[in-house]
DNA sequence: GCTTGACATTCCCATGGTGGGAAGGTTGAC
DNA sequence: GTCAACCTTCCCACCATGGGAATGTCAAGC
């Protein structure tokens, strides 16, 4: 296709260029030189320019990306969702509906890991307030974690 | 010490002699045999006692510490707290105030993820929130994910 | 006896996201 | 020419869990 073959750099002349190497960008989005191998790695981003020693390249708009998905993560999207992120966010013709949909989703799941922390939370701080906490080795909080949970054996009390 | 150097048993043996084998401690106290092998091999469990051929085999007590373990990991204790919960639970000199601290500490560590999995939420569902969710390609979903987030260059609205 | 199926064992791999570090090559400044 | 600071790849670690392969064992039926 526009596949251009571009020339491959020295990696003085990529800076002159106005290209940046890892670390740079690294610095500039936020996001460590190892993570970026390894979304590279892990097909978010596609292999990168590279100098005659094997050295990656990159250009001032991959910060831009970078940061895209740095945002996504720290949002809680997982890989998968920023994958499908990006491509919807270099996609001309996306629909906003795809990109709701998507943000809609991992309000869900948001909701979803808030609601099972809560329900943790709940309990403990229940047991917490019933054990005395002093130098009596008895403990409520012992004695639950202890207690057989829903199991067949419906002897409840 | 008390290391009476307890005989290898064969497997029929120790079922008639009241023991059970991994499955059966699996099925009875909720933990996967795979998980109960990966917490011996953790530490959190002391090695099981072998038969000749080498199966793991356990008393009906050990059920209890399972479910107790598996009580644990269900209120959100990790590896290492659980760990330490099991040592109180089986110091007779312990004092309930060591396991408040624990259990409290634990509240305190949820409280904390389900403060950022909010301030998550609150965030995406901003921006669903702004988001017209039709046919057309323009989203504020995606400019807010693109945008420069809080860094050095301070040029804010 | 021998076969067969349901167990058990160990070991490796994968998930998900991130970091640490080793071993080795490159670059640029002195 | 030396040296520090970078880069590369590759492996290992976390934490918890599961899947699966290769291999061994047990009990039951013929």
């Amino acid at each position: 296709m526009s596949q251009t073959t571009l020339p491959t750099l020295e990696l003085a002349d990529a800076k002159r260029a106005g290209f940046l190497n890892i670390s740079e960008v690294a610095e500039e989005s936020g996001v460590s030189a190892k993570m970026i191998r390894h979304y590279e790695s892990r097909g978010l981003l596609k292999p990168a320019r590279r100098t005659y020693a094997g050295y990656r390249i990159y250009e001032p708009r991959d910060v831009h990306m970078l940061r895209f998905i740095r945002r996504a993560r720290d949002l809680g999207f997982g890989i998968k969702e920023v994958q499908r992120l990006l491509g919807l966010w270099q996609n001309r013709k996306r629909q906003s509906a795809d990109v709701r949909r998507l943000a809609q989703a991992q309000v869900t799941d948001l909701e979803r890991k808030i609601a099972a922390l809560q329900g943790m939370r709940r309990s403990l701080e229940r047991l917490v307030h019933d054990c005395h906490g002093d130098h009596r080795p008895d403990c409520p909080i012992l004695d639950d974690l202890a207690q057989t949970p829903t199991t067949t054996t419906s002897r409840r009390s």
